[in-house]
DNA sequence: CGGATTTGACCCGCGC
DNA sequence: GCGCGGGTCAAATCCG
């Protein structure tokens, strides 16, 4: 849940559309996007709370089957991509909607804090009603997770949009989070060659972002 | 011209 | 079987 007056938020992969429906008891209908990796399963859902306009709910399903090279720009969305990952986990209690099983996950490419961002979606995101676990930062495969790991809705908010655009996240009750990693995968295993990731690059960066 | 979007048709599961 | 709601397909269309 991300309140944002733009429909479409960039979080580091590049999107086809190829579907819309009209949204029961909502005036706003739902768009239906695939991960142009054709390799690559992943589907979100965007569509519009009915109740406050101002709120874009956002539902990924699946798992990205290759790493996402994002510039500094698109990891704030990224982030915030999370961040919806948790107020979505929080607001359906175990609803496995966003199934987060990485156990075959690709290792990560560059050990830099965009990839990390972007390394985050794949992390296991569940409920609980033990507070004493909350934010607890379990198994980054970067050190560089740790902080935005530890950090609170709020503090990720400021940490992800320090310019207060327009997005801003809905917050959620932390206290029922708990945020951990699965499998963390070493980051010094690298096998692509640097033609394929030009590929993978030419394939994720969204085009409003090629020119900039 | 090629890739992305639009949009009605189509499919499928479910409740009656 | 039928209607409904949600999700997807694909031909037409749009656009750089």
């Amino acid at each position: 849940m991300t309140k944002s007056d733009v429909d479409q938020l960039e979080d580091g992969y590049r999107w086809r559309k190829y579907g819309q429906k009209a949204v029961k008891n909502s005036p706003f209908p739902r768009s239906y996007y695939r991960c142009t990796n054709s390799k690559c399963t992943v589907k979100k859902r965007v569509e519009r709370s009915s109740d406050d306009p101002s709120v874009v709910i956002t539902t990924y399903e699946g798992q990205h089957c290759h790493h996402t090279v994002t510039f500094p720009r698109a990891a704030h969305h990224a982030a915030a991509a999370l961040a919806g990952h948790m107020a979505f986990s929080a607001a359906h209690h175990h609803h496995h909607l966003y199934s987060a099983t990485n156990d075959h996950l690709p290792p990560l490419q560059h050990p830099d804090p965009t990839t990390a961002a972007a390394q985050q979606q794949s992390a296991l995101i569940t409920t609980s009603g033990d507070s004493s676990l909350a934010c607890r930062p379990a198994m980054s495969p970067s050190s560089l997770l740790r902080p935005l790991l530890q950090c609170n809705q709020q503090e990720l908010l400021a940490a992800t949009y320090p310019l207060s655009s327009a997005v801003m996240t809905m917050p959620v009750d932390s206290s029922s989070l708990v945020v951990s990693t699965q499998s963390p995968s070493p980051l010094t295993a690298v096998t692509s060659s640097p033609a394929v990731d030009k590929g993978l690059l030419d394939d994720m960066v969204p085009p409003a972002m090629r020119h900039g």
